[in-house]
Parts: C-alpha cells; structure tokens; sequence
DNA sequence: AATTGTGAAGGACTTCACAGCA
DNA sequence: TGCTGTGAAGTCCTTCACAATT
C-alpha cells in the first residue's frame, strides 16, 4: 500500500503490524499515477503488496522442498508432486508461481534447478545479505548459531548487547559490540536487517536507531508492536502468541485439522 | 518424503501446516451430525474451526494490551482505543471478541479486567501447562529461559537431548534428561504439549514419540513439515521462513506495512 | 498423455454502517 | 451521546475446471 514511500508521509490509522494479522491490503493493482512514482524495482519483480503474503512464505517451503529434491537428484517435478511433498493443492502450487512468472514446462513440470534459481531470485535469497542481531541474550545468542539462516545466504555479521560482560565477547564468531556502537556499525558495514532480541521495553527504541542507522528491514522478535516509518519493511514474530494459538487449539478440543476419511490419494 | 507414517488415523493429503499457509478450513458451522460426536467441549467454548486463525492471534495480542492497560491503573477500553493501540480497525476488534460472547458494554467499552479474564479462558492461558522441551541446542535452550512463556502460565518442566554432555544439566531450573526417557517422563508427568526444536531430520521422529507418549500439542521449530494424526493440534514456526519473508519484501522494494506515525498514547 | 497457466466460481475474512442499548 | 454487536457488502484468496502446450 506504500504507495508513498520513504520517510515522511503520514498514514492514517491501519496496517502498522508486520505480522500475518494485518488485513489484506488493498492490493492497488498498478496505482493509477503509478507512471509518476518512477518504480525503482529490480526488472521483472513484483509488486510486493499486490503478493498475498501466505503466498511468500509457501515459496520458501517450496525452495526448500526444492533443494531437498535436488539433493536427491530430482531433475523436475510437477506442481501436485510439489504440492502433495508440502500438504497444498496442485491449483495452489501452480497459482502461486505464477504471479512470479511462467516457471512450468507443460507436459513435463518444472525442473528443478530452474526454479531454485527463479524463487531464491523472487525472494532476494540469491544474494548475501548482511544482518545485524541487537540483543545478546538467551534468544539472541540461539539465533546467532541457528544455521538455517546461513544456509540461505543470511549472515549475521555483528551483534549488540549492553550487558558489559557480554561486550566484546565472540559468540559464533559474531563480535558482540557495546550498543552505543550500534549506529556507527551497522552504517559502515551497510547492514541491510536489524534482528531485535531485546525486552519489549526497550524494543522500539532499537528499531528507531537500526532505521536512523540505514537498515532496511527489521525482524522482530519482542512482543511488541513496532511502529515503524514506511520504506522500512518489518516482520514479526512472537513467541507467546505461537504457544496461544496451540493452548487455544487444544483447550477447545480441536485437532486443529481433522482429517477427513482418507480419499486415498495412492502416493 | 514421509508422508503419513505411524499412529492409526491416516491422514489425507491436506493441512498438514500449523502456520497460517493452509487454507482457511471448510469451517463445518455445527457438523450436519454433530449431535452424534457428542462434543466434549468445555461449556462455553467455541468450535475452534470455525475460528480464523488470525483472530485467535489477535486475541493474543489484546490480552498483552489488556495486561498493560490493567497495570497503567486503566478500568475499561473502547473496541476502537484498543484498535488504535495495535493498529486494527475498532469493528476488527469488536468482531474478533464477538466470535466468543458478548464482553463489552453499550456506551462504555470493555471493562479490561472482564476481558483480561474472558481471553485468558479462552485461549486457555487460564491454567498451567506443562510442557516438555526436546532438544537442548542452541534454541532449546534459549526457550527454556524465554520469560514471555511463563508469564503467560506455560511452565516447561522436562528437557530432553541426546548429547550426553548435555544429559543431567539443569538449564534455567530444568533438567534436561535423555531422549530414552523422553517417553516415560511425558508420560508420567501427564505433559500436555511438547517444544521441537532438533533438527530437521529428527523431527519427525519426535513428534511421533511424544504424541504416542500423550501430548496434545505440539509447536515445531524444525524447519520441516510434520505429519500428525488428527486429535493433535500442531503450530509451526519456521525462522529461516520469517527472515526470507522479510528478504522479499526488502528485494522488491515494499514497504510491508508501513505504520503510522504513533497514534499517541499518552502513555 | 501429462501437465501447465488461468479465467471464473466459490469461500473466507474484513470493513461498513447502522440498529439498539446504557 | 458513546459505544457495542451484527447483518450486509466488499475484498482477498483458494479451488475448480479446462484450453493450451509439449
């Protein structure tokens, strides 16, 4: 919807959250002055906004899925192959890349290192990307070794605590620096996402500074709501809210999906 | 690649994801035979399937304001002062507790204390539960201390992995015993939900054990997709999915959701 | 014969807007 | 007047089903 981007516009009252809460964003297909906004975007990507965001998140299931087949030496496979691999519907595999672009051989399906290539491009996966984790902490710490994000080309290349006894520690072959450092690193490093790893208390400040800082891209991990200017993308994630939704589940006696009596699908 | 294995109900080839990627449910509104599955719902419960997913997440959410709102001394809130504060629309709100009952009052709003205590049944955050963490890494170990758990009434009680130098530790007051006793102690202290956080390759294999062992919930960290029979309820956080959510976004250009400039709370 | 890409149909979730209550 | 609860409208997303392609 940031049809207006950059730092200043005011917005009214919607969508502040980076969560998969928000409603769906009225998905201004091409905006009508869209020719005056001078799209900045790589060639052939999509708009982001106009992407329903289930659909991103199924892309990395499929890149992964993916890479497994590939490891397997699978040289293609067809979207309900794909599908029935992650639990989703060939209609829904097939739908979902192609707001991308036209990835599938007819007859044949796609192959595989094609569309590796394609998603990890569509996601922004195919280049490096350099992180900065603010927070040291339990969590902090955890997510500095969590090698499924090195695997995908994230690198986490610095980290910040106040703490003085974790200052200037290594953890993971992360230098941990002071927080007073934190504006001046992560501009001469040119780190693109901030990882916050702090109380709620104190997470909006972090943002404040990470965005005054140049990143631009925030995953959040306090729970809180960020109120953040636009041209900064954020994602959240909340632990809590996470084992809610189980407790939820089970306290009202849902086996969350149950299963229909098996149409028999052969495998 | 594994589809259904073990545990009787054969599970067809849908929904198998606990994120919020599977499709929204063929929400049965009172099944046309529902007399006969005599519901063992707690009274006053909700058919949890014909609940979105998001609202319950939302529910969390108010419950966290609520909270905060009680401690700033503040008795009652409209739908659309609670909107403001995380960024939903008042009828968003309204609608989201009108699902459950009526907890509001005409002219007034929500008394915080009522609603504190109506979400809180209702996403049954009302009693302990007891939780079993398996795998001790990096990230096992970060949850074990994460405070946001239990603040909220979860109490992890047993950890397991299968390291020996990790086996007899005790991390943040929990013991962690080895995976050949993960059956017996789940079992013996009636655990409700279990915390996956192994590798990917051993996933499976540990949600098998631990539903046969009794749980009823299971939240997955493993960056794998894991089959269930139906009476389990399980949630999945992927982070390597989160983080390439945010890399899209940032890739092409988007400003996710950009927030509004703070509707101000006095605060 | 198999499989993609896609308009059209169908559902699910959100927003609107207002009747009704305090 | 202020605010809730809710049918109705609207939007977004998924599923269907089939023409097109190899």
């Amino acid at each position: 919807m940031s049809i207006w981007l950059a730092f200043s516009p005011i917005r009214p009252y919607k969508y502040p959250r980076g969560g998969s809460l928000a409603p769906a964003a009225e998905s201004h297909r091409l905006a009508p002055n869209d020719f005056l906004s001078s799209p900045k975007r790589k060639p052939g990507a999509v708009d982001p906004e106009s992407v329903p965001k289930a659909v991103v998140s199924r892309l990395s299931l499929y890149l992964r899925e993916l890479q497994h087949l590939l490891r397997d030496e699978q040289a293609t496979v067809s979207s309900s192959q794909l599908g029935q691999l992650l639990g989703f519907s060939d209609a829904q595999v097939r739908k979902d890349l192609a707001y991308f672009g036209h990835f599938g051989h007819p007859g044949i399906g796609y192959r595989c290192d094609e569309l590796v290539s394609a998603i990890r491009s569509i996601l922004g996966t195919d280049r490096e990307w350099t992180i900065a984790m603010v927070g040291a902490g339990n969590l902090g710490r955890a997510l500095l070794g969590y090698r499924g994000f090195a695997s995908q080309g994230f690198r986490i290349v610095a980290a910040f605590d106040e703490a003085a006894d974790r200052v200037h520690q290594t953890i993971e072959g992360v230098e941990v620096y002071p927080m007073t450092r934190l504006d001046e690193v992560v501009r001469d490093r040119a780190i693109s996402f901030g990882l916050v790893a702090v109380p709620a208390a104190a997470a909006q400040g972090v943002a404040d500074r990470l965005i005054a800082s140049g990143v631009s891209g925030i995953l959040n991990f306090a729970p809180v709501m960020l109120n953040l200017p636009s041209g900064v993308s954020i994602v959240s994630v909340d632990l809590a809210t996470e084992l809610e939704r189980l407790s939820f589940s089970v306290a009202n006696r849902g086996g969350e999906k149950p299963a229909e009596p098996a149409p028999e699908k052969p495998l």
